[in-house]
DNA sequence: AGCAAATATGTAAGCGCTTGCATTTATGAT
DNA sequence: ATCATAAATGCAAGCGCTTACATATTTGCT
């Protein structure tokens, strides 16, 4: 029976209740606008019909969605997930909805998303990191809708950001690396095409190497996808050089979390015989043993302050402005002085 | 400049390429339809105008938005991440784009996600569990929105299933822990009110219990929110019972985790003073030391064929069948026989 | 060359909602 | 009571697209 019955629509409602569709409109939009008597008659319709409004009927007519898009690298790992947990507490808040999806790394994927997300009214999109192609900012620019950057902070790109120094956060852990008399570097980073932050996270290395008057052939860096399984790999064959690295810098906690392990399967004690890092501070890197010395990240703050950036953007059609969060190194056990 | 010029729409596309907006339409959905000189104009017309459409629009006028949305509890940990990964990959290679949103744990904005996801012109539902208000069930029936829920397979219930009987899985794990000699058990679960997986876990410890004679009582039953400090929390509170329970079975991985580093912290030796389990096999079940006894759980595998069911059921308008995937116990470091 | 059948394109009617403007009804000061 | 003013409601024009159905064009036969 209720195979045969579709859903009803406003036109029902106001039907039902002997108003016009106007009216019906207003007590679900504007209720203030509408007497009390008449509300209450549509409303109690609209209850009994189990009416829920159209929304793609909605967006077209009104030009807002409150909706706001976001595309993430992954979701397979913790990364962002607390951030993002954080971004959409704050929109929900504010009476908006929140949409994600995962690029997996795929600069194409992500370009797909961001026009199915534009292409469903979000009034806004955040996304992570500033490498893209030149011409998905035209796009976002014709389409005129807000944008944001999260997890990097590069005041001068032409769309605002929120997040952090990635380069500077590195520079601060690696000086404490060389600080504890370790000169050969390694670096398991992430894929760095397409991917400020890994980039600049390489260049912080590189700058405190500078700084101490270490010679940049001091550093291997090599490049991997974002993995435990990745981590573990690239770790053995770094350790297999002649002579091998004392200290492994990586490019988030789960490629540390990766060589951790492949340090203890190959019998080598962290850190005394290995120093390794991470980068992130997500739970995982203290869940490991020994717990890393990694570069901690306001996740929350910073998904907080990425909501209320980009919902004053959208309220009041402003351009939006860069916010800097600060990061700090902390030091757990992963890490000690070298001892040759 | 840019800035006073609109998104272009069909209409635009249609008088640059000189054709009526039937035929632009037809180029972009259905291009064996028209011509290749039409369809090249066409084409051009686009790709020069930067033309994407108004997916408001094209749902309202085609009833359809080869949209998917997925609501799951929680995305702050990597519970749902693997499964959900491969939802996604899946429908993504049958044209279907997938939205996520998160409930985190409370009905009430489940219930409004899932209206959101409708009103958005959803395709189809992917939701886990089955315990939600009846209210919620009707008024997809109404909607006639295609539902599957997974994590759960329970065939008896209205909407159909695509995962695994918690109950069985979770009772073969306990018959293996009293088949080490325990005796005093205790379990920290999530909260099992409106979550089904977390009751019909604790039921499959009681079942294993029965069938071994021992006296319900012998179990020892806390319920907590799924984070790592609440299952330290937890832990702490029932070793200070006396006497102590020798095994405790975590309702997920997260909480056998914080209950193996509170045990650590106690000085507490796993599994020598006290065996843990967890649930779910995700990946800190490995890195975790002693790594976690716990029931593997084919993510992957019911996350693809979650969503190949899923299309068929939208694809065909039929009902839908329940899909049971096979768990098993995966014997790693955290539990010992009972020494007592 | 001529005609029926097949193929390509155009016309226009919605899809369900919001909102500017017009109209009706209530309010209150005289 | 009366009338200007304010408050509540209705009317109807879109929003940008898809898709029957109608019309125009091409194709393949004889």
């Amino acid at each position: 029976m209720s195979k045969y019955r579709s859903a009803p629509t406003l036109d029902d409602v106001a039907k039902a209740a002997g108003v016009s569709t106007a009216t019906v409109s207003r007590c679900l939009n504007t209720p203030q606008q509408v007497v009390e008597a008449t509300r209450e008659r549509v409303l109690s319709a609209v209850d009994s019909l189990g009416y829920t409004p159209n929304f793609a009927a909605r967006v077209m007519a009104a030009k807002r969605s409150f909706t706001i898009g976001a595309i993430i690298p992954t979701m397979e790992n913790a990364i962002f997930a607390r951030g993002l947990q954080a971004f959409q507490e704050e929109i929900r808040k504010q009476g908006f909805t929140l949409l994600v999806s995962s690029s997996a790394y795929q600069p194409e994927a992500e370009e797909d998303q961001i026009r199915t997300l534009v292409a469903r009214g979000a009034d806004g999109l955040l996304l992570i990191g500033h490498d893209r192609e030149a011409r998905i900012y035209d796009y976002l620019d014709r389409q005129k809708v807000p944008t944001l950057v999260a997890w990097s902070y590069l005041p001068d790109k032409p769309i605002p950001s929120v997040g952090f120094d990635n380069r500077k956060a590195m520079k601060a852990l690696a000086n404490q690396v060389i600080g504890l008399g370790h000169t050969r570097l390694a670096t398991i980073s992430g894929i760095s095409k397409g991917n400020d932050r890994a980039r600049l996270r390489i260049q912080g290395i590189r700058d405190a190497m500078t700084e101490h008057g270490l010679p940049q052939d001091g550093l291997t860096v090599s490049e991997t996808s974002y993995e435990i399984e990745n981590g573990a790999e690239v770790f053995e064959n770094l350790m297999l050089r002649d002579p091998p690295p004392t200290a492994v810098l990586c490019g988030n906690d789960v490629l540390a979390v990766g060589a951790v392990r492949q340090a203890q399967q190959m019998g080598l004690r962290v850190p005394e015989d290995v120093s390794i890092t991470g980068f992130d501070d997500i739970e995982l890197a203290r869940i490991v043993s020994p717990a890393l010395t990694t570069v901690h990240v306001p996740h929350r703050e910073m998904g907080r302050k990425a909501a209320q950036e980009l919902i004053h953007m959208i309220e009041t059609s402003s351009e939006g402005h860069s916010i800097e969060l600060s990061t700090n190194v902390v030091t757990r056990d992963s890490l000690l002085e070298s001892n040759r």
